[in-house]
DNA sequence: AATATACGCAACCGCAAGGCC
DNA sequence: AGGCCTTGCGGTTGCGTATAT
């Protein structure tokens, strides 16, 4: 199949329309309709092509569009139908009388993705249990981490630190510690993973929560960025999701140890 | 006040489906 | 049956504006 030339070949005009040429579609359109998209823009004399002729008029012109903010039981419409249909955004406009693909399409990227991130993360204090390091045997340590916020405290028996006193160390990095995806931060590289939610009692880990998505690449990131080498903790490749539940606690201990012990907080 | 960064939205691009010849 | 054309869709881009530094 041959593809028609594009619009810039065509010497056609591309980029935001001027009230002129909106004034223009918007009367062929009203006197003579839109049988053929391809021959309008010649009709009426316009410098665009009929694709774009098309989307500016679906998308902005129709008489039909409906204006203004999305009301919230819209959004709560978005939310619901692209829970069953998807990203078929045309089929949710369909039900949404005046509002366009594109305008859903936005609004879903823009607002209503991060609300159902915020909603499904609910605020959630993850007090996990003493935390005893071989290596500091007379200092307990637990995290507590807000996965809503994204502070983080550390505590010793003598001491608790806020995440400002340790942030420095983690500039790049979001969060910790979630029963949730999180996205962790090392240096320029992006790693999705799920940490086991640690629960109220000694050092045992939540194995039916945790899908590991730890990777080779996630420590390389790691000792990357805080420089240090995890190898000697576990060998991330030869890790399987059962052994990563049961090296969970190890994994935050050394990486406690190694932050905090340098830090001077332990 | 100037500059950098983030955000929102309109418009574009490429692809696929379906109709027509 | 197969090629061409048009339309429709979803993903992506880029510009203007708002906010932060």
């Amino acid at each position: 199949m041959v593809r028609a030339p594009c619009c810039e070949k065509m010497g056609l005009k591309k980029g935001p329309w001027t009230p002129e040429e909106d004034r223009i579609l918007v009367s062929y359109i009203h006197n003579y309709g839109h049988a053929n998209w391809r021959a309008l823009p010649k009709q009426a004399g316009l410098l665009r092509c009929g694709k774009s002729c098309r989307l500016r008029w679906i998308n902005y012109l129709r008489p039909d569009i409906k204006r203004g903010n999305f009301t919230k039981e819209e959004e709560d419409t978005i939310i619901t139908l692209h829970e069953s249909l998807g990203n078929r955004w045309s089929a949710i406009a369909a039900q949404l009388p005046g509002r366009t693909d594109n305008e859903i399409k936005n609004v879903w990227h823009t607002h209503l993705k991060k609300r159902l991130l915020k909603q499904n993360h609910t605020p959630q204090i993850i007090k996990h249990s003493m935390i005893t390091s071989p290596q500091y045997e007379q200092e307990q340590v637990s995290i507590n981490a807000d996965s809503e916020s994204s502070n983080i405290t550390l505590s010793t028996h003598n001491n608790i630190y806020s995440c400002e006193q340790y942030s420095s160390l983690l500039t790049d990095t979001t969060t910790v510690a979630t029963s949730s995806t999180e996205t962790i931060k090392c240096g320029s590289l992006d790693y999705a993973m799920n940490f086991p939610l640690m629960d109220e009692s000694c050092g045992s880990s939540d194995a039916e929560n945790s899908s590991s998505m730890m990777t080779a690449e996630f420590f390389d990131g790691l000792q990357d960025h805080f420089g240090f080498n995890y190898s000697n903790v576990m060998d991330p490749s030869h890790m399987n999701e059962a052994s990563y539940v049961d090296d969970g606690m190890d994994f935050w201990r050394s990486l406690l140890i190694d932050v905090g012990g340098i830090q001077g907080f332990l």
